[in-house]
Parts: structure tokens; C-alpha cells; sequence
DNA sequence: GATAATTTCAAACGGTTGTTAGATAGTTTT
DNA sequence: AAAACTATCTAACAACCGTTTGAAATTATC
């Protein structure tokens, strides 16, 4: 209504229809963010529409179901993580320690997370108190980004950075987990981004190391520049 | 309905009714578990009802409404968790250094959660995803509980346990809201509670600690029974 | 500017929800 | 056995839910 439709801009390619899209993409942002706020179930299709400046029946034109409303903002979500993740993995190379990369990473999901908390990052906020058929869709994808972590959980063992005595998988539950929860009780207004990656590094993670990891990380420090 | 209603047994005390509060604490029961199962928005009066042996109506007779059921399920749970927590530290005594402390109210408030998650301990599972308004009734048992925490923590720094450069409430926040997402993925299949909780001292708890602490820690493991 | 396609709306549907009211059964007290 | 109280049931209420339908409005195409 108050919405400006403006340029009619570049168009992708073929006769596929151009200009509805925008519309799609909004109620999806608008489901986001509610799903993040209110939880699935207790928000409503009408809300959702409201929000966008639709009325409820219209949201049918674009999306089959409530539930499919749901498929779209997990994947984006879960996808947009994985993509910040692995990016932050590739910028490091493989010269890094596990110790670095995992540090990197932990960064990455947290600042992922919390950035752009108002938008498409529903995914794990609600994730977990989904009835089990909503989760299936999304599993896949789910446990790919988990073996990143096992991934770098599983080379820092081999390379003598982490200690073996820690069971891999109570521990990355853990740590995602853990990670993801940061959601709920982040306070800009009493803490930084950085402070809570800081903190999971310098708890979390130098819990793991072995004692000649710690030794190594401590001379490091006290004379940097490798 | 196949309930016995057996034995007359002893009255408390004065003219108080006294044998219907067997299906009030059955109803507090099962709405317990159905909140835990479920959520609080996705389980219906009737369902709870049902589990009882009741029908919807019932209910009313002994709650007012679905809200203050809910109000005494999250009561019940925080407080059970309260008390296993301070019977841990009393436990300790006085003489315990905070490092070993923290270790026992770890250990005390995961195995109080996993230990009856069948039962009672909707508490922290649902607690996040409700509606403000619902949230504000347990708020003060809330923080007191936290105060717990902070206590132990601040007794850590200034003891020169703990390292002081790590954010109280970030650090807490992160430690309490970690240990009630282990019910999310705990699986008894995989895992051993005491396996989770040796997790999170072996990682968690060694990473706040000082060198020195550190450095005591090892020696007294080289070296044990004082 | 007429035609066709795309997008939105208003209205309703059947179902479920929390809740209420009144009748009914069960138990205790007199 | 009558009366009073406790506890449950049946049946309905209004509100809201996700969803469907068919007609309007908008936009693009010719």
C-alpha cells in the first residue's frame, strides 16, 4: 500500500513472471521474523499477512501452506549459516590450526546468528520445538553443517590440539547448541558480539585444548606474529 | 476411571478437602509432560485432560485456567532445580573451594534435569518460547536462581580461581541456558549423564580457570587425597 | 484501449481452541 | 435415608485457526 514498486530493472531471463516475486520474498521475510519471535505455532497466517500489508487468503498465492512458508525460512536459514561458515573456513586455507579454524568458526556462527537475528535466521531459534514431521525436510542439510564441525573437532584430535578424552559428539552438541542458544539471552545493551565470541573461545574452546596445545597458545601470545 | 482410590489414610490436619487433590497433582502432571512434550501453544487442555483419565471441562474444577496451570508446572520446576542445587552446596560445605562447587551445581542441575524430564521439568524446556506476559510471574525465582550462579562465580574471582577478565553475565548466561539445552539433544542411547556433565567441566569449567588454578588442578590430580 | 494474465481481497468453511453452564454422579455429613 | 458437598460429564459458546473459493483489482500485453 505504502509500498513503492519502483524500477522495472533487469529481468533474469525466459517468460518466467518477474514482479510478484518481491511480494514472495517479503511475506517470507515477514514469517521470519515472527517464527523467531512468537514460534510457529503461535503466530498466525493473518499476522504474518498483516505484517507484509497483505490480507491472509493472499499469502496462498504465493506459498501452498503455512507449513511450506515454514521449509523456505529453515532452509534459508540453515543455508545461509552453512555459506558463512564454510566461507570463514576457506578465507583461513588450509595452513590453519584446527584450534584457529574452530575459534574462526565459532565466530562466524555466533556473528551469523546474532547480526541479522530480526530476519532470516529463524532456523535454530525455533528448530528445536518443532514437531518431528517439520523437521525431517530440513535434516540433511542440518547434519552436513554439523560434520563441518566434526570435521575440525576430528583434526584438531589427530593433530594433537584437542584432547581425545572428549566424546566428539556430546561435544559439538554441545557447542552448537550451546551456540545457538545465544540468541535467547544476547543483550546488546549489556554486551558486545565480539565479548560473547570471546568468551566461548576463551571458556569452550581452551577447555578442549591439551596441555601442550595451552602451552603453545600461551608462548604464542606472549610473543605474536607466529 | 481404573483408578484405585484406596485407603482412607491419614488427614493432615482440620476440615480442608482432602481426596480431590490426588486428580489436581495428576492433572499438574500430565500438563507437565504434554508442555515439555509439545510446548505450552501446541498441546490442547483436552489432550492433558485426556492423559488424566479426565474430560476438558474437569479440569476447571481445580485450575482456573490453562495459564496457571502452566504458572505451577514452571513453579514446581524451578523449584526442585533450586533445591538440588543449594542441597549440592550445602552438601559441600563451606570449606569447598568455588571451583569444586560449581563443579557439584553442574552436576546437580543437569542430572536434576535429565534425571525426570518425564515429569516436572518443563521448566527451562518451554521457558523461552513463551509469551512475555507468562514469563513475568516466575521471573523473581528466576533470578534468584541465577544468583546462585553469580555467587559461586564471584567467589571463584575474588579467591583467584576463576580469571576476572571473563564478563560475569555473559559467561553465566552462556553456562545456564547451555545446560538446559542438553535436554534438546541428550540421548541416552549415546550418552551417560555423567558423561555430560564431565564434558562440560572438562571444557566449560577448565576454561575459565586461571593458570594457577590450572596449574593446582593438575598437581592435586598427580597427586590426590589432598 | 481492449484483452489477458497476475495479484489481491472479502467472505466463508470446517475444525480446534480455551472456557462456561448446567445437569449428573459420587461421597460425606446429618 | 435425606441433605449437602465434592467432583465429573455433557454440551455448548465465541474466538480463532489454516485454508478455499470466486470475484474484484491491478498490471502487463497486444
Amino acid at each position: 500500500m505504502a509500498e513503492s514498486k519502483a524500477e522495472p530493472q533487469e529481468q533474469t531471463q525466459k517468460k518466467g513472471p518477474k514482479k510478484g516475486d518481491v511480494t514472495r520474498a517479503a511475506i517470507l521475510a515477514s514469517a521470519a521474523r515472527r517464527f523467531a519471535e512468537m514460534g510457529y505455532a503461535d503466530c498466525s497466517l493473518r499476522d504474518i499477512a498483516g505484517l507484509t500489508g497483505l490480507k491472509a487468503g493472499s499469502v496462498y498465492y504465493h506459498f501452498p501452506s503455512k507449513e511450506v512458508l515454514l521449509d523456505e525460512v529453515l532452509m534459508a536459514g540453515i543455508e545461509r549459516l552453512t555459506k558463512a561458515v564454510t566461507h570463514q573456513i576457506a578465507a583461513l586455507g588450509d595452513r590453519a590450526s584446527a584450534t584457529d579454524q574452530m575459534r574462526a568458526m565459532i565466530h562466524a556462527h555466533v556473528t551469523c546468528f546474532l547480526d541479522v537475528r530480526d530476519d532470516a535466521n529463524t532456523y535454530l531459534r525455533i528448530y528445536d520445538h518443532l514437531p518431528p514431521v517439520m523437521k525431517r525436510r530440513t535434516r540433511s542439510n542440518r547434519l552436513d553443517y554439523a560434520q563441518l564441525w566434526f570435521d575440525t573437532f576430528d583434526r584438531g584430535v589427530k593433530e594433537g590440539e584437542f584432547s581425545a578424552a572428549i566424546d566428539r559428539i556430546t561435544f559439538i552438541s554441545f557447542l552448537l547448541d550451546s551456540m545457538n542458544g545465544v540468541i535467547e539471552w544476547f543483550r546488546p545493551s549489556r554486551m558486545t558480539i565480539d565479548g560473547v565470541c570471546a568468551m566461548i573461545d576463551s571458556t569452550v574452546l581452551q577447555g578442549i585444548l591439551t596441555e601442550e596445545a595451552r602451552a603453545a597458545s600461551r608462548s604464542r601470545r606472549r610473543d605474536p606474529g607466529r
